[in-house]
DNA sequence: CGTATGTTTGATAGTTTTCAACTTCAGTGG
DNA sequence: CCACTGAAGTTGAAAACTATCAAACATACG
């Protein structure tokens, strides 16, 4: 539970350029920065001292594991997404967090106790965040009723969709996440995934290369998504 | 967007009670009340000018209609939980909230405005009752991706469990739902969960008739949820 | 009663998982 | 330079699970 707070995110960049939108959010209006290196946690469940973080670049997944020893990937998160939200409300995280990619992540200091003296501001940021997070998972349990090509396909154009907003192609990708990542993100086994990309290729929707997909006919994508 | 806050649920009763721990959150300290009959609708997407309630007794089921007819059922509320989150952070509605039966509701006045000047108690409780929500989407994303077998059992422990808190038995339900509502909930066909039913007669686990069950062997059904 | 609605059951088709084998590729060390 | 190795990805065949279609059954209500 954390992530992909676009609002806040949003709203703690314009901070850092008018610092009077979020008083006193930033260290000195220069956040401290952490460079994590694949395979680096952020923090992992049950940390209970640990801070929120705005990703700057590169992409993470938070996670969790089941006592079965199941792993349940709750979110894959790239720039301008919020992480650390059990931190926010002093609950230790619910959650782990690990570095898929090298990723800078940029440290939010809520100052836990000034949460409310600050005005309406930051309460209403956090609250729109968590607001967004909780209409994210709907969509996620909306997908998951649907079958394996619809829901990759939802997942494809959503990344399309963020990579064309952070300036990069929306029909060259690059996933930063395995197979093995992905099919259990999506709640699919990697064989079916990989089953699922082939049928896409066969078809001239897309080109697959491992981790490099090219968007060949989007408006397939679209009508696979069937929306 | 709303449901499941017992956080916040348990301290607006307690406020009732003692209105210091909430100040100014209820009219009065008498809250106004608000009868629904079976069918009626609390509230439906879209709605703006409505406000959040509290269940006092009956149940709920708040639920969305997707583009393509299908309705996406996200969750279903007994006594204690607040609806009208999208609301609370002056938003229209996101989901509608019908009655599944006489259901009495308690109006949570937060006068939007108000929200940061009356210190962080008021602000902790929404927070926290937000992030309760985060975690039960994250429960049911994880319940998702198990089979029917394990869903059901699944949900009829925490359906015991909640009317055991409010004082009801634990072992003879009778569900405010009917199947049609349980198995979209579940996002199984009627269809499935009907067999799934009998599939726990047959084994001695349950006995079934209709809305009223009986749960016969608990220790049968904790196995069959896998925990 | 007759009708409408909701539930159960059966048979079948469709989808996904599972298990196993095979391929590819990067890294390693002879 | 090349064979070896292990991890990741792909493919095939069979099994498991679920949805769908159809029909029977039950119930409530006019």
């Amino acid at each position: 539970m954390d992530q992909s707070l676009r609002a806040l995110g949003g709203k703690a960049k314009a901070a850092s350029a008018r610092p009077a939108t979020w008083p006193g959010r930033f260290r000195n209006g220069i956040a401290p920065r952490r460079i994590l290196q694949t395979g680096d946690h952020l923090f992992e469940a049950g940390d209970a001292q640990s801070d929120a973080f705005i990703v700057r670049s590169g992409h993470l997944k938070s996670y969790r594991v089941h006592r079965d020893g199941e792993e349940q990937i709750l979110g894959m998160h790239g720039p301008g997404d919020v992480l650390g939200f059990d931190i926010l409300i002093g609950r230790p995280a619910s959650c782990s967090v690990v570095a898929l990619e090298i990723a800078s992540l940029e440290l939010v200091d809520l100052g836990r106790g000034e949460v409310g003296d600050a005005g309406t501001a930051g309460y209403m940021s956090v609250l729109e965040g968590m607001y967004r997070e909780l209409q994210r998972f709907s969509r996620l349990l909306y997908m998951d009723r649907h079958p394996a090509e619809r829901r990759l396909a939802e997942f494809l154009l959503d990344f399309s969709r963020e990579e064309g907003e952070r300036g990069r192609s929306y029909y060259d990708l690059m996933l930063p996440f395995n197979r093995r990542d992905l099919a259990c993100f999506l709640g699919l086994a990697p064989e079916t995934l990989s089953r699922t990309f082939s049928r896409f290729q066969e078809r001239g929707i897309l080109s697959v290369d491992n981790r490099e997909i090219h968007i060949i006919d989007n408006e397939a994508l679209v009508a696979a998504a069937g929306e």
